[in-house]
DNA sequence: TTGTACGCGTTATCAA
DNA sequence: TTGATAACGCGTACAA
């Protein structure tokens, strides 16, 4: 049973307002009094409740962050920026992951309500359309990331990423191009997928479907994805990858099968993982400005909780160009 | 402002006990008044404060975990075995990141104590004798994983972990062993380091300080070893890692001084990463029960919640092997 | 089966 | 500068 402000209260000899104020550095207070009350509440090893006083002043001082996936390095990246553009404001934040399901997403952002935190983000979200639905009861401020149709959210414009690889791929001499998506739920609004189309049909590629193939934004989707790949006829020449992680499964992939890489095909992902850049062959993929992502996040959620007006926002990705891609050899009926 | 118990009473024209009621299944109310004060919560959009309901049942359903590293798969590994756990009890999960830093990580701590968590553990404690200080007050369970030296811990043996290492590269003739930590102030209480060098002893190979050398568990660390491991003459012929970020690190650096591995050196990691099987070479690594460990953390927790004994618990680790090790050369003079 | 009254630990308002 | 008193939202013993 934790010591209370009461019991230091009485055995001060002063009431428990007056210890409440020695404790917060209340103004209208004697410095003798206070510093009195102070070492007198270590002394007893008191721990204020922040419970009982959430309770009474409304607000946690806490946001709630519901992540995707705890074990994917590019959210704990996320994370990092979201921590210390908190910690910068004297935000606590409470983390939870919901393995990619939308049912436990939503459940965790309940208990976030439950647990009246003062905003929530939400990283890599399933079920991005409720936040937008009224009858859900959402009565706090949510940002979402890298979820550019809801219209608090901070994302990464993945189009134009992936129109970048493509135009790079293109440039190259490649022409029959793969994508690989991070699973069939993500096809439908995949921004990476959208961007891929656009740039094809800017360089008078047609569109073939049976390049684009559903992975799982893990290394055995991307196994799996590439062996699908390879059974057709003809393969393509270069494969772009949902993400890093898919991009190492497709190289493994490959390379079981006796192929090089990038002498047989160019392999792209995203993200840009610390470790690919120390694969073998290094990774050429894209960069996203993650940490700054998360800084904003913060921000925009702060001023949500302030009742200021917030727009979208968007920030760009980068190439990075590695060793993982070279030009296409040349076609055979050359 | 969330709507509450009173409001719906007010409503509903009973008094807000029975409302109460109503929403815990509690025995003593009738069905009829029950379900309807369910239906009328629903609709009217009642999101139950558990900032309230922790002050009076003076607990939280909550345990708090402190992680060391977010970026480090490894310690996602890890929740994903507590987090199973949890939610198999009906335990919710605070985490929270200290960032290695041991005085960020007893910050942590404490805010736990002040949201009156039942009970908390700590991944990759840096201030684990603050633990078991009477002066800190620490009024609420702790369990800590890997840090075998507090009474309620989970760990994996990785002095056994180091052995098995050492040994099986004595088998393939090496002798000079080289040993890369996970940073100064981990050399102190490596156990893994302790492994290295019974087993040395135990092969009547000297020890030489010169082959341990300081890492910081990340690949950047791995690579600085490394140059500073190829500097010595002779060189060992096979280095042993704190953990696999450390060995792409040293591959890497091996590779650009422009020797193979593990024709020239053979390498071997620690925690058996996923990637890392993917790697080229694939990696020859220690594989820790991570996911069994997570759950027995929270057991351990969960006793000692209950007020029930516990004593600590060592798991054992499993070498290995894959391609980043081979038999020593022989030696030139043989 | 339901209502009344109280308490959880804290802060805020008002008097003194 | 300090002390009563009320309130935050909820659970529960006791009474009705």
């Amino acid at each position: 049973m934790p010591v209370s402000i009461k019991d230091i209260a009485q055995k001060a000899g002063v009431s428990p307002s007056t210890v409440s104020r020695a404790l917060n550095d209340h103004p209208r207070i004697s410095q003798e009094t206070k510093t009195y009350i102070q070492n007198l509440a270590r002394s007893m090893g008191y721990i204020p409740s922040t419970v009982a006083r959430n309770l009474v002043t409304r607000r946690t001082a806490t946001i709630g962050v519901a992540i995707a996936d705890l074990t994917d390095p590019y959210y704990g990246r996320l994370m990092l920026g979201i921590d210390d553009a908190a910690a910068a404001h004297n935000y606590q934040v409470l983390l939870s992951c919901f393995y990619r399901d939308p049912d436990r997403e939503l459940a965790l952002v309940h208990d976030f309500h439950k647990r009246r935190v003062d905003g929530i983000i939400v990283l890599g979200s399933e079920a991005e359309s409720a936040y937008s639905d009224p009858d859900q009861n959402f009565f706090m401020p949510i940002v979402l990331v890298n979820r550019p149709g809801y219209r608090c959210s901070v994302s990464v414009d993945r189009n134009v990423g992936g129109q970048m690889v493509v135009d790079y791929l293109v440039s190259l001499g490649h022409r029959r191009i793969a994508f690989i998506t991070g699973g069939a739920r993500q096809r439908i609004r995949s921004r990476r997928l959208a961007g891929y189309r656009q740039a094809l049909a800017r360089h008078h590629i047609p569109y073939n479907p049976d390049l684009v193939v559903d992975g799982d934004g893990e290394i055995s989707g991307g196994i799996r994805a590439a062996n699908q790949l390879l059974s057709l006829s003809p393969p393509p020449t270069a494969v772009f990858c949902f993400n890093d992680m898919t991009a190492i499964g497709v190289i493994n992939a490959l390379r079981r099968q006796g192929f090089r890489v990038p002498d047989d095909f160019s392999v792209v992902g995203f993200d840009d993982l610390e470790m690919t850049a120390y694969y073998s062959p290094a990774l050429t993929t894209v960069r996203q400005p993650t940490h700054e992502v998360g800084e904003r996040a913060f921000d925009m959620l702060s001023r949500l909780i302030r009742h200021q007006p917030v727009e979208p926002e968007m920030l760009n990705p980068e190439l990075v160009i590695r060793a993982s891609t070279t030009s296409a050899a040349q076609p055979l009926t050359a």
